[in-house]
DNA sequence: CGGGATCCGTTACGATACTG
DNA sequence: CAGTATCGTAACGGATCCCG
């Protein structure tokens, strides 16, 4: 049962950990960061979790108030986070922050998909964006297809293609991960690993730049 | 054994929750945050570990790199944070910010020490403070000493007495958990719950301001 | 008494299979 | 697609015991 091996400590950190810190509960967290999602976009994306635990989790989410069942357009079922459960965005970015430090798994499992790519991403773009940025670029790592739009300094990364892009950008997962844990250069990862096309002159520039700042934010010293 | 249930992928925020995203390796890590702590202290702290999970996670953290074991004063076996593994701060803080949105459990554990404090508060008060505030306070907890000191715009907090304190301040945890969530106002938390004796004319005030504004932090909309 | 190690009953997890 | 059911295994919690 869920209630049996919580913490129940005042220390708000364990009030943290009673809600999110069970196993999977803060990937699946990640996972809503990319916009409402199904309980199969979920499975396939956590790569290796079980389908009771998933029911579970989400049941406790919702129980929590993190997160909410609503329906979809052809009738599906969608899990998408609520105002309160969209709070764990700071947490999470910390964590990507703390775990970057480490080197991957020599065999790291793939996931089913990459909606992991959102909140670290996102929030990293987000603190590093400018006022004066604005367009919609549309990311396609893998073959998989995200949205970033930028206007008047906010930032939203979403698991979806672009309606009208100024630009888009194909790269891959692992380029991504390499080029922001400083295994190499922006530079490099712009030359090697990116291709892009350019729908509004001068866009291209401005996600560039973006995305550079976005990923220094990884590359901690020491 | 502990690689078991690894998540082996390569999303940063999974490669974190590999090395501290056990049960109680968050809670070691935040009562480690309070400076170097004996087995028994961490123990104690912990309400509730059972010692073979203790053994097992402190060992974790060390083969992870983030804590050693070293050598105190009568010979005691002390545990200390490494540079990585105090990097985990802005993770407890953003941890620290979410779990205040939740009310309390009724019958919270009490922890058998404060360590608990150290984490939060100093995380507040390091991203409070103002280059002109510099004193050493001793913050007496439930009869439990801290030193809060302050220089230069560079906050340390300790689990351990003062030895030259500008002023004393004591007080009740649960007061403080009130305050800093927004239960009781910062007003009659100080008329209501503090005592404050001052050795220092004027540092009780930028003692007060410094925790005013600390606190202040947690009290997030909505 | 500090610093653990060992044992054991219970619970959660992971894998797979199955269902509306 | 969205889960439920089952089952072997690994981790947890509590207690006790050990050793310098």
């Amino acid at each position: 049962m869920a209630g049996s091996r919580r913490y129940r400590l005042l220390c708000p950190i364990a009030r943290a950990l009673d809600r999110i810190g069970d196993r999977w509960t803060l990937l699946i967290l990640r996972d809503l960061h990319a916009g409402p999602a199904r309980y199969s976009d979920l499975k396939s994306g956590l790569t290796g979790i079980a389908s009771n635990l998933l029911t579970d989790r989400l049941q406790q989410l919702i129980d929590d108030g993190l997160a909410i069942k609503c329906d979809g357009e052809h009738g599906v079922t969608l899990y998408a986070l609520t105002g309160l459960g969209a709070r764990t965005r700071d947490v999470l970015f910390e964590l990507a922050m703390f775990g970057g430090r480490f080197p991957p798994d020599e065999d790291p499992r793939r996931p089913g998909n990459l909606r992991t790519i959102a909140v670290t991403l996102g929030v990293a773009c987000q603190r590093a964006v400018t006022p004066e940025a604005r367009f919609e670029a549309e990311l396609k790592v893998d073959g998989e297809h995200f949205t970033l739009s930028v206007q008047n300094a906010s930032v939203e990364m979403r698991y979806a293609p672009a309606k009208s892009p100024d630009v888009v950008m194909t790269t891959s997962y692992e380029a991504m991960i390499a080029a922001s844990e400083g295994e190499i250069s922006l530079d490099r990862f712009q030359k090697d690993h990116v291709e892009i096309v350019t729908h509004t002159p001068g866009k291209e520039a401005e996600l560039m730049t973006l995305l550079g700042a976005a990923m220094t934010l990884f590359a901690n010293e020491s």
